[in-house]
DNA sequence: CAGAGAAAGCTTAAAGGAACCTTAGATGGA
DNA sequence: TCCATCTAAGGTTCCTTTAAGCTTTCTCTG
């Protein structure tokens, strides 16, 4: 799960930052409002947690302007506590939540999980795929009564394979989805990280099987 | 769009399926599960809504049958609060979705919804041409229950001919199409590619041919 | 109109290389 | 100290391309 992150005080991004990746998700942190918009509309994120008072573009501006050019990505707004008409502006510019600072971190995390699930029409939390069930609470792979606990980069991919079974995902794909936007990695982590995955598959003894398309991508697959 | 309700408890079938009626859906139940996997069989549905305790037949039997059928309809299962074991062996038998009673009839809705949607979104990119179909996710080339998955030049070039079949390509035309404006190579890899698919597609026993017509190009040709 | 010759088309085997895979060890944070 | 992550290097595989020899079709000439 990839979020952007945009709040021009430095220490609390840094925090909020360190939180967020603690539960496995993607964070993309930017300090202004016109980088905001700018990785909002490029960057492909399930989730946007948006101050309101920042340099440049306001969290209200770059709401409207998102929501304008057909980008319904979920949208947290953070605003100043008793700015009620930032709020009320905020969720008719079709924000889906908001909190009030200052926040606990807890009440920050589970909102963005709320977010998330509500967007995901109340998808259930456990991913199946073959003979393969992946706990998305405590990031647990299974097969049958064999369980792992992945660490952080092999849960991601896992998922995000799992979610487009079917589909092929190119190494740039994964890159930009796990690592972000930008970047200085290249495809050779990928390759790694695929690796353990595979190794995780045999230790597991699963039917499942990671296929790779020289020149096109990744998908699971399924034996008989 | 329609649904089938499996579930023996009355006064809740009944009102599940007032509710799913009122939302404009078509719903046929059943009350077992020998029944239901009947309906199922024989139906035509969009989804199906399988209780998993039921006399005859148990929810889970029922969707692996269908699973083994070759039935690939969107099953959402419902379990009793706490059946962990019931609920991961269905994911395992490939239910898309469960949902736990008692349940609100909201959040039902929300999950025939959203299993439909992601039928929806999955349905593959197939192009067809006579008895060939070209999946365009999975790069496989079909002929009925045969599956080749093709190399990405392959694929490019086949996916060229079927786009433009009844037209003639030049290898001039299929040149710049695929391999780019600018390239080295000339008509001779072309050749050799034609030369590739041919082969599949005399290993399908397609009736489907490359025509060749000397000074002009290439098209697709389809035997009666 | 027959036949030679040329051009276009076709097929195959094999070389070459980019893409892919794995592992060991370095790095760095808890 | 342990664990997660990353780097780098060597090894492997499969796709693409080359190249060579073959067949078919057209055209020109006697």
């Amino acid at each position: 799960m990839k979020l952007l992150y945009a709040e021009d005080e430095l220490a609390m991004s840094e925090a909020v930052v360190d939180a967020l990746e603690f539960h496995k998700y993607t964070v993309d942190a930017v300090y202004d409002g016109a980088d905001a918009l700018y990785y909002a509309q490029h960057g492909d994120y399930d989730g946007i947690i948006l101050d309101i008072m920042m340099p440049k573009r306001s969290g209200t501006e770059v709401l409207k302007e998102l929501r304008q050019a057909g980008i319904g990505t979920p949208v947290l707004l953070l605003t100043a506590k008793g700015e009620v008409e930032d709020r009320i502006a905020g969720l008719d510019c079709g924000a889906d939540d908001y909190l009030t600072k200052p926040f606990a971190l807890g009440e920050l995390l589970a909102r963005v999980r709320a977010m998330l699930r509500r967007r995901e029409d109340f998808k259930p939390d456990i991913l199946s795929f073959g003979d393969l069930q992946l706990n998305m609470q405590s990031y647990e792979l299974s097969r049958g009564s064999e369980h792992v606990l992945l660490p952080k980069l092999e849960y991601q991919l896992m998922e995000l394979l799992m979610r487009n079974h079917g589909l092929y995902l190119s190494t740039e794909d994964i890159l930009t989805k796990i690592w972000g936007y930008e970047t200085e990695s290249d495809a050779g982590i990928v390759w790694v990280y695929l690796s353990y995955l595979r190794k995780r598959l045999a230790a597991l003894g699963s039917t499942v099987s990671i296929r790779a398309k020289r020149g096109i991508g990744y998908t699971l697959e399924a034996a008989p």
